[in-house]
DNA sequence: TCGTGGTATGTGTACACTACACCTATCTGG
DNA sequence: CCAGATAGGTGTAGTGTACACATACCACGA
């Protein structure tokens, strides 16, 4: 049991089949409604099934999608504990939500399709696979 | 107009905002539904989301999905065309399926989620920009 | 005043999946 | 014999994610 090295991952994986860029996705979701700061996104983004995002890529992402022009931040020294950088969305951010929503309401629809095909085959899938195994 | 070098892709991308391994996943659900080769599967696969499938990837999941035993090969050496390479679930594959399928239903729960507060939002967004914007 | 813990923001880096280009082999039909 | 469809495959760079780790500020009790 010491070199077992099977089933290569690939689900048990922290977010299992959520879409790709759905960090970035839901940052602009949440950016959008409401200006934000990243420790505050952190805990909000678990309500979108994000489960233990990591900090680092949390800041890193915000980073870069300033870079791009999708976010604006500004530092808001408070009395209580240390600044923190406030983001909300420019005019482009405001686009790219749009555009992210449109793609993800296509995947909805596919996964959709996904699940009903899955329901057709689901109770038939192991009897089926019960002929081919017993026969030979 | 030279080193543009903005938005840095992250949409626009071939395969928009589609899960982590939905190759996999759709991979297993179409051979549970009926063994095939990978030429077939590369055509099937596009009802499921997939837009252009590169065929290199496609091959080299099946040949990953078959070392992790999730599915079967058999050469079908047929009198017409070259031969093909037949795929079919195995006992663990089933297992795979389903466990996907769980996890792919969770993550159309939460696409159901953000799309639903990006409904809420949609019309106001743009607005909440503008006071933001125009006051300054 | 020292250290501990919570808040808040970050860097380094390895790995997995993806994307895109390219290659080989078999058979059919002109 | 060669073009084109079928069928399967390799090489490799880029991106996104995961996980470990580092920094700074402030409040509070020992």
């Amino acid at each position: 049991m010491a070199t077992e090295g099977k089933s290569r991952k690939s689900l048990e994986e922290p977010q299992g089949g959520l879409p790709r860029n759905y960090l970035r996705a839901s940052l602009l979701l949440l950016i959008g409604e409401a200006p934000a700061h990243g420790y505050d996104l952190l805990d909000q983004i678990a309500q979108l099934g994000l489960r233990s995002v990591d900090p680092g890529g949390l800041y890193r992402t915000l980073r870069v999608m300033e870079d791009d022009g999708l976010v604006a931040s500004s530092w808001q020294h408070s009395s209580a504990g240390p600044a923190r950088r406030t983001y909300r969305l420019t005019a482009d951010g405001v686009d790219w939500l749009h555009a992210w929503a449109g793609a993800l309401r296509e995947s909805h629809r596919y996964l959709s399709a996904y699940l009903g095909r899955y329901d057709d085959i689901a109770t038939t899938v192991s009897a089926t696979l019960d002929e081919v195994t017993i026969l030979p």
